[in-house]
DNA sequence: ATCATCGTGTCACACTGTGACAGAAGTCGC
DNA sequence: GCGACTTCTGTCACAGTGTGACACGATGAT
């Protein structure tokens, strides 16, 4: 990896640890665009070369999260049924955290602090979830062998992980939860999430209503 | 009701259609506030005056479904399960939605082709509706008798019956359905969802893993 | 060293959204 | 109808986000 390439992903993160420290400390709205350039030393026409939008710091990590889940779904055997391989997606998503840096944890930490700060962040990042959920939703009916384009039970396969993975995220014990209890509760609700689903339901696919029942295609 | 609220209403009105027509012959992002103001005589600063943000045009139903929900969350029997009052609420905005005016539901149909075509629209929609499960799961929460804060059980009622809702209206069998059709494959997913359940899960309480089991409090 | 490439700053600009104020229109009393 | 009062609307000014164009300097390959 070249200069260039180091010196780029250095100015990234001094951006985006600039901006969570601002956001956390003086909040969202109030910090502009410009003084977050302003704090790192560059110019805000540069700030929106490295972030497209002052939204998309908050989204820093959906990116990754998705690439892990898409890979899981591609590595998973064909005949598995496909809520088992998006839990497998899911605690990738968690181990890969686990085994962060120091630096990746903090930062992770700050921005769960920052969205339960605000409300309204919670729904840009729900937004940018809902982008994920298609493309997710996509790789699903493939793997089932189906038209991802109407295909409910896919999507629904997909919505009720990433929920899983969402209101794990969102539900604190604790006032300032350390990674290892975030991640436990994440872990907690997969769990419960799991618990709460009739076995084998996901292997049906999608009819009518009136002959649901005898279409168990696996 | 005097002739201010009246106009006010008609104006308001005035401003939905001419933005979603805009906006299905434009797209979204090319159609600028000043013209949607233009297009009905009003100017720029009234509009916001009208709707708070751009984005509001396409979340004005929200607050209608959600008003729907809440009020069919108080109206049902203390003791039923949380999922099945949630499904209930759902059942009143699809009826609801069938009682309305030709206009409204052609809205409706508009609003979901924009949404159709913008993906990033559907965003806007789902970022709303975070909030609006916090809302209903804090409902839910107080209804279960349990800590509305940190209640994972709750959010997953509410946040997989949203699912349900807006998996439904996302996945069109037909290029351009009618209102019917939509609201029957809305209901046709909240049958799904229904089935994949675990009869009583949303009973239990929310303890930890080690003893689920025993923990049916209903 | 040299040249092409890429990153950066500067300038200019469009668009969204808000506060302040003045004038127009609706509302209510008489 | 007239006047006083309230509410709505338009104009103006402005902050902030985000983008295109261009020129300059740093980086990388040869």
């Amino acid at each position: 990896m070249g200069l260039r390439e180091r010196k780029k992903e250095k100015t990234r993160l001094a951006i985006l640890d600039a901006a969570l420290d601002l956001f956390l400390e003086q909040g969202y709205d109030s910090t502009t665009v410009e003084q977050i350039a302003g704090s790192v030393d560059i110019s805000p026409r540069t700030f929106f070369r490295y972030f497209t939008s002052k939204d998309s710091l908050v989204l820093w990590f959906h990116d990754h999260g998705e690439e892990i889940i898409t890979e899981t779904l591609r590595s998973r055997p064909p005949g598995e049924p496909p809520f088992t391989s998006m839990v497998h997606g899911l605690r990738a998503v968690l181990s890969d955290m686990q085994d962060s840096t120091p630096q990746d944890a903090e930062r992770f930490l700050k921005l769960r602090r920052l969205l339960d700060d605000h409300p309204h962040l919670v729904g840009l990042s729900v937004a940018r979830g809902a982008e994920t959920e298609r493309r997710l939703a996509a790789a699903v009916a493939e793997r089932r062998g189906v038209d991802p384009a109407d295909d409910r039970m896919s999507h629904l396969v997909v919505a009720i992980a990433m929920s899983a993975l969402r209101v794990g995220f969102e539900c604190p014990k604790r006032e300032r939860p350390d990674l290892g209890e975030v991640l436990g509760q994440m872990e907690e609700t997969i769990v419960l999430v799991e618990g709460m689903l009739r076995p084998g339901w996901d292997l049906r696919g999608t009819r009518e209503p009136s002959d649901r029942g005898e279409a168990l295609d696996a």
